[in-house]
Formats: C-alpha cells, structure tokens, sequence
DNA sequence: ACTATTTAGTGGATAATGTCAACCATTTTG
DNA sequence: CAAAATGGTTGACATTATCCACTAAATAGT
C-alpha cells in the first residue's frame, strides 16, 4: 500500500467518523424549519450579502431549478428579496431582508450551540489541537480548488 | 471572543469547506445505481460482516422503517441475504451475498477514485500532513463518543 | 408467573427533497 | 448578425425520508 493509499484510507475512515459525528448523514435538522441545504443557501446569502442564484448554484453544485424554487419559497416567506438588476437584464440579484438576517443569524447560534455540544469537554489544548488541525486540512485539500 | 467560539468557527469553517468539497452537500452520487446512504449501509454491513438491522440504525441514526425498505431493496437485488436468527426471534441476521460483496467493493473503489482525484496533486509530505491533521481531529472529536 | 414495557422489524400514507428537460429572455461569441 | 451560452422559471416526475400504527418476541417489574 503505497502514501497514495494510505491517505485514501486515511479519508474514508475520516468521513465515516465526520458525516455521523457531526450528523450529514440524514440530516434530520434541528431546527425543522429549514433543511441543511436551506440553511446553507441562507448562509451564503448573507455571506454574499447580495448575489444571483447561478453564483449559488455554482458554489453549492446544486440544480438552478431546485435553487430558483427555494428562493421562491424564501421570498414567499418575507425572508429573502429579488431585486432586479439592470446591467444583466437576465440576472436578478437576491439577498436577506431584516427578517431574513434575524433568521439566519438565528439558524447560526443554533448551529453553533450543536457545535458546541460536540466540543464542550474538550481542553483548551485540545481546542487548540482541533483547530489547527483543521486549519490544516483545509489548507491542503483547499490548494487544488479552481 | 473566548477560545471555544474560536473553535466553534473554526468547525463551521471547516464543515462548510468539507461538505461542498467532498460533495456532501447535495449527494449526486458517482454511482447512479446507488445513493450515499444506500453505500454506506452496505458498507456498514459489510464491515460487520454480519449483523441486524437495529445495529445499522443506531450507528448510521437513520429511521428503521427506512432501512428496512432498503433492506428489502437489497435483498430483491440478491446483494443482501436476511438470516433467521434463533437465539432471537425478533431479529433478522442481515450479510452481503458473493454479488453483494463484489458490488460494495466496486463502491469503494470508485469512491477511492473520487477521493484520489482530489489528493492526485499533493506532495507525499503534504499527504502525511493531512493524514495526521485528519487523525487528530477524529481522536479529538471522538473522545465524547458514547 | 404474569402484566407492562421495551425492542426488532414491517407496512401504509404522505411529505420533503431532488432531477430532467423544455422553455423564454438576454447576453456573449464567432 | 446568427449561433451558442447564460440566468432563471416551470411542469412533470423520481427519489428519499418521515411518521404512525401494528405484530411478534424479549425483558423488566412486582
């Protein structure tokens, strides 16, 4: 088994143990309110703080219709808001209301307080440990994106 | 901001990197023929080499009725065999079949060419790098395991 | 021993999630 | 300018997941 192998194996066993750990699996959400991927599309929004669905659909990988029907449902909920743009008359730009960023910034604590439910008795060394760690991965699988 | 919302941001930072990176997010799976979590309980299964139904359910925290439709799923396809169990009679031993064994090996490599494609840059030292970031975070996080 | 509770698994009904292809309007490319 | 590409929407489905009720067997409580 060569290097090459051994981090394959390395990776496999890891995402075995982090998409249970953390709960990906079949992401029965905690806030019933919003699913995983919704919670992320909000996200990104607010990270964007305004943006058009098909920058979404290309960082997320997912399909422009499944995008274009949750917008509308956000939009339909008040928490999310289309405003047309006039440089690309075929783009709309999107982005979180007051509501919306309430909401989300909700969804974020909650997120947070099941994060910290997985870290609480952990040292601070360990913290430390984690977090560099971490950092670590995403530096290195982080190099080959495009 | 104290050093376990440090932590606690580092982890959101790193999930939303992993799970766009390994494609987590919306699992459009390499093998049409089966979906992540159907290739996970067949790993499961396999792994255990023989087990019940009850087993997979704690581990992968899935619903029973779900997996037991899977189960019939597989089982229909000739990649899963149901045993009768004596010692009890509410169970049902679950184990792949020689077909069911081949395909689940099949699974894992074209996921390892899956995961191969996103190491094939890095340098053996930046594998080893990864590989003990990777393990560090699994002990860390695993410690509060049951 | 015998009721009460728990555990294993199944099935019906239905909701939520995701996919595919067709389509219009615009913009970009050759 | 015609052809191809992009952004977004919609219809029609397929897949995936959840909830609840139920049977049968095992276990616990008294």
């Amino acid at each position: 088994m060569n290097e090459y192998d051994k981090t394959i194996n390395e990776i496999r066993t890891f995402n075995r143990f982090y998409t249970v750990n953390m709960g990906f699996l079949n992401s029965n959400y905690l806030d019933s309110k919003y699913s995983v991927l919704e919670t992320r599309i909000l996200f990104e929004i607010k990270l964007h703080k305004i943006c058009i669905q098909s920058d979404i659909v290309k960082t997320l990988h997912i399909d422009k219709s499944y995008l274009s029907r949750i917008v509308q449902r956000f939009c339909a909920k008040g928490i999310v808001e289309k405003i047309k743009s006039d440089d690309d008359k075929r783009t709309t730009k999107i982005t979180l209301t007051a509501i919306g960023n309430e909401e989300t910034e909700r969804l974020i604590q909650l997120t947070n307080q099941q994060i910290k439910a997985q870290i609480v008795e952990l040292s601070l060394d360990e913290c430390n440990k984690l977090c560099t760690a971490l950092n670590t991965v995403i530096s290195i699988l982080g190099k080959e994106e495009n």
